[in-house]
DNA sequence: GCGTCCAGGTCTACC
DNA sequence: GGTAGACCTGGACGC
């Protein structure tokens, strides 16, 4: 448990529309930075760390959808100087998509068969960069060859275990663990640990390399053009073309097994039989239809599944 | 109750 | 440059 008693304010002008609750919590259920985080009517508490550097934070929305605004409070434990807090306000501009402009995805959107109704259903929704780029493989690469569920449980029992606790504000709150911390473990001390099976051995070893600092950041990727940041990231151990869609601060098209099956209703208005056969099928139409917005649409999709199975008039399998 | 199958993929070995 | 086969585990499914 960190302590985090020192503490700054910011004011963050978002770019309408911005609707801060579908923004912090998905509603297909994917979280902010942690499934810790604490969320009370327009306020969340949650954890992350910049650089290796525990940080808590506390989020609170004024304003509305069209004239949206941001009060932030950030906790840390030792002081920070101008330099380090002006960084760390750049850092979380970026993930939470504060200055993302919706309107070219929403006018492509607006005439899509399938897009259009998502936009109503989630008007003002942003993307948000994962917490950190260990953070956003070590979701990566739980979710490989597994169930939901059992992604989840995963995923949690490494948080529970490993995660480092951030006391601030009266609420607790875990942030994923930092590499150096997994890329000292035994790998099948850690796999029998969280039931991680070979991905142990991935995370180990993604661990080593990230804990060694010279690899890019999410901040430092987000600014190489889409394609270079993705084979940049499927140079780490235990991340492929999949793993690199999740991670990647451009967003990609991450077909697998599930998407595939959803998607494929949608563009072919028909089930298949093996979707792991028409993934690629699946990917190259989607980015046939979409391009570089094909991100946006999935993420629109994917979080609005229950409204568009009433809207299309055909069933999509949640998440 | 008990075997079999396979999931929100990646890597290696072999052609 | 392309593609089977192995890899952990546990919940779902068929018998």
């Amino acid at each position: 448990l960190v302590k985090l008693t020192n503490s700054f304010s910011f004011t963050l002008q978002a770019k309408p529309p911005y609707n801060f609750a579908l923004t912090v919590q998905k509603p297909a259920g994917w979280n902010l930075f942690t499934s810790s985080e604490v969320f009370e009517d327009s306020v969340v508490w949650t954890a992350l760390h910049i650089r290796d550097l525990l940080i808590g934070l506390k989020l609170r929305f004024k304003g509305t959808t069209n004239s949206p605004k941001i009060i932030g409070t950030a906790y840390h434990k030792s002081s920070l100087g101008p330099d380090q807090k002006d960084s760390f306000k750049q850092t979380l501009t970026l993930k939470l998509g504060i200055n993302d402009d919706l309107g070219e995805f929403y006018a492509l959107a607006g005439k899509d068969k399938i897009l259009r109704h998502t936009i109503i259903d989630l008007y003002g929704m942003h993307d948000t960069q994962n917490s950190g780029l260990f953070d956003a493989g070590i979701l990566a690469i739980c979710l490989q060859m597994a169930p939901l569920k059992r992604s989840t449980k995963m995923m949690e029992c490494i948080l529970e275990k490993y995660g480092e606790v951030a006391e601030f504000d009266g609420k607790e709150v875990k942030a994923w663990p930092v590499p150096k911390t997994i890329a000292r473990l035994q790998i099948a001390k850690f796999s029998k640990a969280c039931n991680l099976g070979f991905r142990a051995k991935y995370l180990v070893q993604l661990a080593k390399v990230l804990a060694a600092g010279n690899f890019p950041l999410l901040e430092e990727l987000a600014r190489l053009p889409p394609e270079d940041a993705k084979e940049k990231l499927i140079e780490l151990p235990g991340i492929g073309d999949y793993s690199a869609d999740i991670i990647s601060p451009h967003g990609g098209f991450p077909i697998d097994v599930w998407s595939a099956e959803v998607f494929g209703k949608l563009f072919f208005r028909r089930d298949f039989k093996n979707a792991r056969e028409v993934v690629e099928k699946v990917k190259e139409e989607g980015i046939r239809r979409w391009g570089k917005w094909s991100w946006m649409a999935f993420f629109y999709v994917a979080n609005d599944l229950k409204n568009l199975s009433k809207h299309l008039g055909m069933k999509l399998r949640l998440a």
